[in-house]
DNA sequence: AACTGTCCCTGCAAGC
DNA sequence: TGCTTGCAGGGACAGT
């Protein structure tokens, strides 16, 4: 599931189109551009050069020479591809946009939860307001204690919670939520007003450390989403989770605890009894 | 502030 | 074996 190491990744991948020019592009499935339209999306990026691919959180935002940008979700599902653009466009090719070398930008997803939206920059506010209400981007920004200090104090909300509160902290989704609050010895179900300054110094540091590794891995591939990079190469750290899809399995941190599965807010959660508190 | 519920959609697993 | 049904899965947001 793309959370910011598999986002970065793919805008990591997407910088060798950064000065090409879109020469034309397709819509094959409106519902990806739901904010708008396919001739929005289509009108917006035809002509125009690429001039920077930025990500802010989970969210990708392509920048053009044009007046719009263009924003992609990859939600559960999704995947951006880079491939010659003759070459047949595998099941659930939603959006194209064909480049002046031959080459084609791909929008894939299977579940359409995922996204493509072109807008002028002065609307950024209107069509895609979530953008402003991201919290600092660990990779981007860094996270300080000082400030996770002031957001967890007096607050009651399980750790989990607020660690995938993207207001908080852009880009930590269920996987490395789990992840960082194995990393940091915290359980991901103490309230947040509780972890002392010590422990948000761990968790700062966590999250700093597992989210590098996990780009450094080109992110996490699972087993049903079929996450791969713009080469449509699949990522390794999920052979380094620690907790995450372990359930019952004995910790391969503290060798003690066996891996608890609970549900947080309706997502799965997992932690060592033994080594998080 | 802190929760719960809903929606989005497909592929897979379980059940018949 | 082949069909149908149920639901997991992540994130945003509306509602309480």
């Amino acid at each position: 599931m793309p959370e910011l190491p598999e986002v970065e990744t793919v805008r990591r991948g997407l910088n060798t189109v950064v000065g090409r020019r879109i020469v034309s592009a397709t819509v094959g499935r409106d519902r990806v551009v739901r904010r708008t339209s396919a001739q929005t999306l289509i009108d917006g990026v035809t002509g125009v050069e690429i001039t920077a691919v930025q990500r802010r959180g989970k969210y990708l935002v392509i920048h053009t020479t044009g007046d719009q940008r263009v924003m992609i979700h990859l939600r559960m599902s999704g995947q951006v591809l880079i491939t010659a653009a003759d070459s047949a466009p595998p099941a659930h090719t939603h959006v194209r946009m064909t480049l002046d070398d031959r080459r084609e930008i791909r929008f894939v997803d299977p579940r359409t939860f995922g996204e493509v939206v072109a807008y002028r920059v002065r609307d950024e506010p209107e069509v895609v307001p979530e953008l402003i209400r991201l919290g600092p981007d660990p990779l981007v920004d860094g996270i300080a204690t000082k400030y996770v200090v002031a957001a967890f104090a007096g607050r009651r909300r399980r750790l989990k919670d607020a660690l995938l509160d993207q207001s908080v902290i852009a880009g930590i989704g269920n996987i490395y939520g789990d992840e960082i609050c194995h990393a940091a010895r915290i359980s991901p179900l103490r309230p947040v007003g509780s972890v002392n300054r010590r422990g948000v110094v761990r968790l700062t540091d966590a999250i700093h450390r597992v989210l590098a590794d996990a780009v450094a891995a080109g992110g996490s591939t699972l087993g049903d989403a079929q996450y791969v990079g713009v080469d449509g190469a699949a990522g390794t750290f999920q052979n380094h989770h620690r907790v995450y899809g372990r359930t019952g399995l004995r910790c391969r941190t503290c060798g003690r605890g066996l891996i608890r599965r609970t549900v947080v807010s309706q997502r799965s959660t997992h932690h060592c009894p033994v080594c998080q508190r």
